[in-house]
DNA sequence: CGTTCAATAAGGCAATTGCCCTATTTTTAA
DNA sequence: TTAAAAATAGGGCAATTGCCTTATTGAACG
């Protein structure tokens, strides 16, 4: 097996050396570099070209979710673990965001997180399960969102005739009542006319509550 | 250690054993029930309680998906780990939002297998990592889709000042100038004003126009 | 074969709106 | 601290709108 180079990002010197230290008794393994926050890792990568960086998220200078943005918009295939405490869903979404392809809680033993970066040569996407699933939270709620955006009511269950849709669709598209009538070849009185049915069958008294309910339903 | 009670859900009898078999050596784990589909799950469970169940996607009479949608509906606290071969994103996205609480790959270890039970006992989302990589792609898709959706201005960038933002607004929820003014606590005619100098900024004519504006850009 | 309803057309009138103008005070920025 | 911008207020007027009214024609439906 080749030996996977690696970059630790983490500006706390004691628990990078402890990484470092915990990571490099594995042989398949070869730290390339230890940086102290995400502007420091940027500029060793001008340098090193590791195989994976290991990134903590909270850090001064430049933090772990703006370093990731920054390297994979210079290089997007360069795979980058987060490795924090932080388990804040916001946190962990924006470190997706920003193309993390990994997410481990700094807990997991050396083992794990060499297995991890097995895994993640191998095109996975390694994750603490907690993580896991907090994301699946994020999915799904997400998911929600959209279906309950969609409930909306035909321009029919209104009786309105064809005519009227007509008129309301050119209603709401900013016309006066002369334009549309110019438009559909009557006469704006009877644009108005039409207008006024609408507003009875809808319950609105005004073109914006006409264009609002129509709107709010998609007719438009 | 309490005894975890697992359910089996899988509709190839060879499969079904043989997983059953390997779970079996582990003495953290006990097999509950086997079922060979969806129906027959359902069936079970009238009678067992397992604490986890391991659920395959692709069965005839009720598959993996409709399954868990249905169990979770009676049972949201269920726990349920899909077991397949399949990893279709799709497919993927389905088992998330049925209520999947896990997405293993039926070539895991068996200690694996244990190992995400226990994890997913400790309140996390056992994942394979292929699973887990397909799973950012579907998050990082589905936020790309909003994002382009989201090509927005803000009322900012036409200039426009707290106050007529503010003016903006009312009109938009289809007030008259009187009724802007009384709520706004100034006078119609500076209500008025405010709007000739809205609509200069954003180069409409009309109340129409500016509300298109707006929802155009989401400013309401 | 009527009856209902959509579509058409029109008169009238008060309220609202859009747009031109000036002007003072307050806030913000340079 | 001075200049610019925002917020306030108002006069005037033509156009538009909302709503009341009546009326004719053709299509649909039992």
């Amino acid at each position: 097996m080749n030996i996977i180079s690696i970059g630790l990002v983490d500006d706390n010197p004691v628990l990078l050396n402890n990484i470092s230290e915990n990571l490099s008794v594995f042989e398949e393994l070869h730290i390339d570099f230890k940086a102290i926050n995400g502007r420091d890792a940027l500029d060793k990568l001008m340098v090193y070209q590791p195989d994976v960086i290991l990134m903590d998220i909270e850090m001064p200078v430049m933090d772990g979710i703006e370093a990731t943005r920054e390297i994979k918009h210079k290089n997007p295939l360069q795979k980058i673990i987060m490795l924090t405490v932080l388990d804040r869903d916001d946190k962990i979404f924006e470190a997706i965001k920003a193309g993390a392809s990994g997410y481990l809680l700094k807990d997991e033993k050396p083992s794990k997180i060499l297995k991890s970066i097995e895994e993640l040569m191998d095109g996975g996407a390694p994750m603490s399960p907690i993580i896991a699933a907090k994301m699946l939270d994020i999915l799904r709620k997400q998911d929600a969102i959209k279906e309950t955006e969609a409930q909306y009511l035909s321009p029919q269950s209104f009786n309105l005739s064809k005519r009227e849709i007509e008129i309301l669709e050119k209603i709401a598209s900013g016309l006066s009542y002369t334009q549309i009538a110019d438009r559909l070849f009557i006469s704006a009185r009877t644009t108005r006319k039409h207008t006024e049915n609408i507003y009875r069958k809808l319950h609105v008294h005004s073109k914006l509550e006409a264009i609002q309910m129509a709107q709010k339903n998609k007719w438009i």
